[in-house]
DNA sequence: AAGATTGTTGCTTA
DNA sequence: TTAAGCAACAATCT
């Protein structure tokens, strides 16, 4: 599950990448990975240059030049973003495997530039997508996200404003991107667990110690991800096609019910909160 | 072999 | 008008 440090860690690796290289093909294998019509989609790219890329939650954004239109890249749960500076292999693979073949049965969609490297969008599940837009339908994406942590907007008051608004429980206040962009299920679950805040607490009932440990708790996980280049816990890879580091450090999401509390003689269990699988203690979280 | 998995959208209900 | 909850989507794994 890409969140917002997968996603970072794949925008940080290809900018190093692609940016001001000739676009020069697309092949599009998964008609329904792309969102355009096929020949709008592939007039935006052709001739091209990525000239930036930029992200706002688990959302890509590569800019292009001089077409002045924006490629956007959601991974969903399953997406891999991999780039392959010559024929033959990658470092890592789908999983776990060394020297993946690309393409593979999973690649929706290759975009080829100038020098005959390439850029593979492969989608076990087919729920991500691309899509060309210009700046103002950019501009009315972005304005629906919420507070993007690490940044300046997300301050403690900030999120106890939103927090306080809300009867939801506090974990799907955290997963909404309305709210605050980039935590998925991983994150929330990790950042509920350090802040010792049960995941079904009506968010509204939270005291503003809590809020404060979920704040910085938050900041703090989220920037040890993006250090560590993410989790791989199914099939996410970098854009090397490579595993992130962050499993290590999974206090909770990797546990089983039953299981052993990493911090307290408590017992794991597994409940839904907010329709998703969740992971806490309700012997050191409360 | 049914149920779980997960991010987001869109529908329904309150 | 807004929020909350949930089915749906695809494909695989248990």
């Amino acid at each position: 599950m890409p969140e917002l440090p997968e996603v970072e860690t794949i925008r940080q690796d290809l900018k190093k990448k692609i940016l001001n290289q000739k676009i020069n093909k697309i092949d599009i294998i998964n008609k329904k990975s792309v969102r355009n019509a096929a020949d709008i989609f592939v007039r935006a790219l052709k001739g091209n240059y990525f000239s930036e890329i930029s992200r706002v939650g688990k959302l890509l954004i590569l800019h292009l030049h001089p077409g002045n239109k924006f490629l956007l890249i959601h991974l969903k749960m399953t997406g891999q973003l991999i780039y392959k500076s010559k024929q033959g292999m990658v470092a890592g693979g789908h999983g776990s495997e060394p020297d993946m073949e690309l393409p593979n049965k999973h690649t929706r969609v290759v975009i080829e530039l100038a020098d005959k490297t390439k850029l593979f969008f492969n989608d076990l599940r087919k729920f991500g997508y691309l899509e060309i837009v210009d700046r103002a339908r950019l501009e009315k994406i972005k304005s629906k996200f919420g507070i993007e942590p690490l940044t300046k907007d997300y301050t403690l008051s900030r999120l106890k404003e939103i927090i306080k608004k809300r009867k939801a429980p506090i974990k799907a206040v955290l997963l909404n991107q309305n709210l605050i962009a980039g935590i998925g299920n991983i994150y929330a679950d990790e950042i509920l667990f350090a802040a010792r805040v049960r995941p079904d607490r009506t968010a509204n009932g939270l005291t503003d110690k809590e809020i404060k440990r979920i704040y910085e708790n938050g900041n703090k996980i989220i920037k040890k991800a993006i250090e560590y280049r993410g989790t791989t816990f199914n099939n996410y890879v970098d854009a090397d096609g490579k595993r992130g580091n962050f499993m290590n450090f999974l206090r909770i999401y990797s546990k089983k019910e039953g299981e052993k509390c990493f911090r307290c003689p408590g017992n794991i269990i597994k409940v839904k909160v907010a329709g998703r699988g969740t992971r806490f203690c309700p012997k050191c979280q409360s």
